[in-house]
DNA sequence: TTGTAGGCGTTATCAA
DNA sequence: TTGATAACGCCTACAA
């Protein structure tokens, strides 16, 4: 391996002048600066980023934790991350901890040393949870997580606005009976959708019904199920809100098996907008998250807070949501719904 | 920060002993290193992962470099490289790199001493550029890369005969007249796939029509523009074979605007079969290619060279494609073509 | 402006 | 079985 010293070697100087040529300091003149570096070019020499952080404690990563690294939330996240990171020179360590317990401490923990910071998505994030892996003081910034009692800088969408908006916009299209195809237990998004879908429901002076809040797990089968369940009904729903566009998805091809047409027969609305859901026949009506915005958001709150550590409160943002409308929700049908009021 | 030492004096033991009760060494008594272990614990303690690697020279982790970080693509590949690394201990450095030269070579030079090997996407890869930017003898795995002289392992998916796949279904619909919408130039699979399109006409024994063969660049847009240039000839195509699915979408928004039904008049055939493929309307015929496993069996290959450095030859794998019929060509039309043979 | 030398946290070597 | 100590590659006071 070649070191700063068979830089230094090759350039006639001694290590510390070395150093300080490639790493641009003006205690060097600049035509020894020229004749390290032209040396180092030679010598295709890279600093060994273990040894420099070993005294700068600083590794100029940051780590990047992730529930799964599936699909289009996934890649867009990563994209806005990436993007942000790579203009202010960091890298990203990504690594995924799918369930709760052991296995996301065990990630955590893996990280430590290896990252200045974490960005962290995990619908089931607790304080004692951090408490447990992560030094005190250690700048993590929360995506989409519980609210803790820790400072943290948080960042999520918003989750309960989104859901009732799309809630009020089908019952605004004369729906009365609108159910709701829930996100995975204990997940936090799905709880706040959840509760936007009832509290739209209250605001529209419609009545909850215990039996059109069907449960889901995000995933597309659980949509087709649940799809399958209302249905079968004896007082079935005419519009269905799935708390994301997967499982809407899987509900779509349910209702179609089960003879019913979406939209004519039953309305469909979505939440997250994948990029699919324009290209489906026909095209969801989705709560619109920009993901790649997410994360570059994410990344700025965690090198501000690289950069200033103390500095500022812990920050507690919250993205906007935008309800897009398009034929699943049938809001562009021509004949008014029967049950009109 | 809590070091070994912190932990040695805790559990009165030397550094040493503290070091290798750590690391499992069976030098110690089970007595003793429980009892580090538990200090350890106590005290939140992780090791310095650089103060590590720069003895062990290792730094458990794969860095990947891809052209971009976009698309369903991107996280297939990633969760396959993900899931095989995690199960081998190791953590993966993500980064992208849009383009070819500087940008390219600084991103490689950048992960020099963070990781142990690379896992390189880059269809404009050569080995000139590989001598400028990497050691020799380091373990890189190439992933749809253009071949080189070097020694490097590689994989990649059979582009030609997929396409000639494709290209051989579609005249064997009785069309004579097929397109291809090429993909962006100097790209590797691009070159691949139109090589494999013109060998299916050469052994249909069809002939090669030079103004069938539209630029793309792999993007929506460009689907578009290349359908509706396909569609303004004075002899237009009665197939179209797009070099991925991005630009099928595209071609068939295109088609449809331009009042031409698919299949009926114009069939239609994608490469990738992204998942968005099965629910388009019509869905997608396409070349599937499993992509988690691409990056799965990449890992393998990376892992296994980290293990044994020169224990094999260069591998030179090629994963293979398979052609999925959907409705878009039109296999399942019930009325044959009014040119059929 | 340059060089010398000490130390960052860890593992490995040797001696006890 | 344990402990003392020398590396590993780099940066940075301090001295020249």
């Amino acid at each position: 391996m070649v070191t700063i010293k068979d830089v230094a070697r090759a350039a006639s100087v001694s290590i510390a002048t070395a150093s300080r040529a490639m790493n641009d300091s003006d205690l060097v003149t600049p035509e020894t600066r020229d004749r390290v570096r032209d040396a180092a070019g030679k010598l295709h020499y890279t600093p060994h980023i273990g040894a420099r952080s070993l005294i700068t404690r600083r590794t100029h990563t940051i780590g990047i934790l992730l529930p799964d690294l599936y699909g289009e939330f996934f890649s867009e996240i990563i994209r806005g991350i990436d993007q942000t990171a790579q203009h202010a020179r960091f890298h990203c360590l990504v690594s995924s901890a799918r369930h709760t317990g052991p296995p996301l401490e065990a990630a955590l923990r893996s990280m430590r040393g290896r990252v200045d910071g974490l960005i962290l998505m995990s619908p089931e994030f607790t304080g004692d949870l951090s408490r447990r892996t992560l030094p005190l003081g250690f700048p993590v910034v929360l995506v989409h997580c519980p609210p803790t009692d820790l400072p943290h800088d948080s960042l999520m969408i918003a989750n309960a606005e989104g859901a009732r908006a799309m809630v009020e916009h089908l019952a605004g299209l004369a729906h009365r009976r609108i159910a709701i195809i829930r996100g995975a237990e204990g997940n936090f998004d799905a709880t706040e959708r959840l509760r936007g879908y009832r509290e739209a429901l209250t605001a529209c002076g419609l009545a909850a019904d215990p039996a059109l809040e069907v449960p889901g797990d995000f995933g597309e089968e659980s949509g087709a199920a649940a799809a399958r369940a209302l249905m079968a009904l004896p007082d079935p729903p005419t519009a269905i809100f799935a708390a994301n566009d997967c499982m809407a998805i899987g509900a779509l091809s349910a209702l179609r098996e089960g003879g019913r047409r979406v939209p004519e027969d039953v309305a469909l609305g979505g939440f997250d907008d994948i990029p699919m859901a324009r290209y489906m026949t026909p095209a969801l009506t989705s709560v619109h998250v920009d993901i790649a915005r997410l994360g570059q958001r994410a990344t700025e709150l965690l090198l501000d807070r690289l950069a200033h550590p103390a500095s500022r409160h812990a920050a507690r943002e919250v993205l906007p949501t935008t309800l897009t409308v398009r034929q699943s929700c049938g809001a562009s049908l021509t004949t008014p719904r029967r049950d009109a009021v």
